[in-house]
DNA sequence: TATAATAATGACTAGCCGGTCACGTGTCAA
DNA sequence: TTGACACGTGACCGGCTAGTCATTATTATA
């Protein structure tokens, strides 16, 4: 393991008991026997740790289930794998679930908060993806109220099997989630949420400028030569007046490799799918 | 305003914006233009403020959709009234609201994450009570389940409000609750959670002990004759073998005045009711 | 073995925090 | 006018923090 791997994993476990805010420098590196200095060697500052930690966990988190998903044969054994698998990968990281649970916004960073933000708005793009698949078109108009209640209830569940810390039946929780999932899609007739603007809050913000920014900053964090080469083009073509879809998606497959690239990948990718 | 309340509405005010564990002393008496020292005369510490806010708008909020769903004539018109007034009230209360949604548990002190818990078990007590009345006992067994996504869907509800920092149809929300609620009330088949201990994690841990101690602290809060008398005879009747609910709840009523007793006044009137 | 290069250390800085307390300041009754 | 008293102040304390850097230990190279 890496002296990386080793503070992040450290740092997690304290996170998880006492908060971020109440972790120092100090005790994560007295957690995993290695000097201050040596912590600065591996980070910049205890900001950069953190948002280290959110993309790993919230990359994977959104990848695993992503990827179970595709491996359901019908649309409503999808739906079912979904719910298995978002309380199955939590539980698995149950150190970072219990601090997006319980840090949530708040305190920290301002920065790092949109950086979750962002995450929690693409898990909810891929449920509204995965709601289409399975109920069709008769949940047009409703889908974001459809997510945004569907997210409800899921969170719910989560807050419940952490403050309780008892073993899940998941299956028979998926089972119920589907159930009620079924009920509201097929049977509910008022909607609130309108407009998916009003669910998404921060997925549609960032521009071109924005995004070019993030990739030159992200050009200095590797020195793999693909990956530099398809750093360099993919600014370019996003910076062309008409970008090819194309181009852009078979560059981003370049990068995929890379976890630090995840969440631009990911953001990328379903502006130009 | 007495100093305390231009303390309390000040910190609040800081709180929201910024999160509880980034806001010194110092900062909330320059905002209110107190000094330091003048703070500790309203104050033992910053972790009795927090307490004292807590408190104070956990009772304020409780009461309020308590007194406007009694004031419902049909139960079905209760389920619509007590929609309506949970996104009034906490509308009404933004500042404190948002530190609920923001805070969530956390960096704060141990003991005050369990009062806000305390708090949120006895809205969920309330819920299920006026569930029942609603539906009758075809919920009966799934009525955990129910309080549960309900509560799940308010939440996310909310968070969505203060969020999007719009304003809120709150008529046309709570029309939609509804028939989600009731959908789920009648049709739905598969529970998960079975057993009250799953859904209420602090509520039923107070010992009678417990309880005594908390009145005679409360006991040294007040000066009030017949609120000592009451309070005494109450921790006299507790004390007793069988106690009789009749007289405490009778004694209760004498503290419902005043808002330091609030949650034990609720507790209790839920015990022995 | 000698020297250069790299990795790791922990004492240290500057700054913020909650909380205290000796010291004004203003207001009464005597 | 004097003294007693309560109210209010802000400099100060001890303790904590994130982050730095001169020094030392370890390894690689010649």
């Amino acid at each position: 393991m890496t002296r990386k791997q080793l503070i992040m994993d450290s740092a997690l476990q304290l996170f998880a008991e006492k908060g971020i805010e109440a972790t120092s420098v100090q005790q994560i590196t007295d957690h995993c026997g290695i000097s201050k200095g040596a912590f600065y060697l591996s980070f910049k500052s205890k900001d950069e740790l953190i948002y280290s930690i959110i993309e790993h966990f919230m990359n994977n988190i959104i990848r695993e289930v992503d990827r179970a998903v595709k491996e359901g044969s019908t649309p409503s054994e999808k739906l079912h794998i979904y719910f298995v698998h978002t309380f199955k990968v939590m539980s698995q990281y149950t150190g970072f679930a219990e601090i997006l649970m319980k840090e949530k916004v708040s305190a920290i960073n301002e920065t790092l908060i949109e950086r979750i933000q962002y995450y929690v708005d693409l898990a909810k793009k891929s449920l509204e993806k995965l709601l289409f698949e399975v109920f069709g078109d008769q949940i047009e108009g409703k889908q974001y109220d459809l997510v945004l209640v569907v997210n409800g209830m899921v969170q719910a569940y989560l807050q419940n099997f952490f403050e309780s810390c008892k073993p899940f039946d998941v299956i028979k929780l998926a089972d119920s989630l589907v159930e009620k999932t079924t009920l509201l899609a097929t049977k509910s007739e008022i909607v609130f949420l309108q407009d998916s603007s009003q669910l998404y809050s921060r997925i549609k913000n960032y521009s071109i400028e924005h995004i070019v920014e993030e990739l030159d900053y992200l050009q200095q964090q590797t020195n793999d030569r693909l990956e530099l080469e398809s750093i360099q083009l993919l600014k370019e073509e996003l910076m062309m007046e008409m970008p090819r879809p194309a181009i852009i998606v078979g560059l981003i497959s370049n990068l995929e490799k890379n976890e630090n690239f995840n969440w631009i990948t990911i953001y990328l990718k379903d502006r130009f799918n």
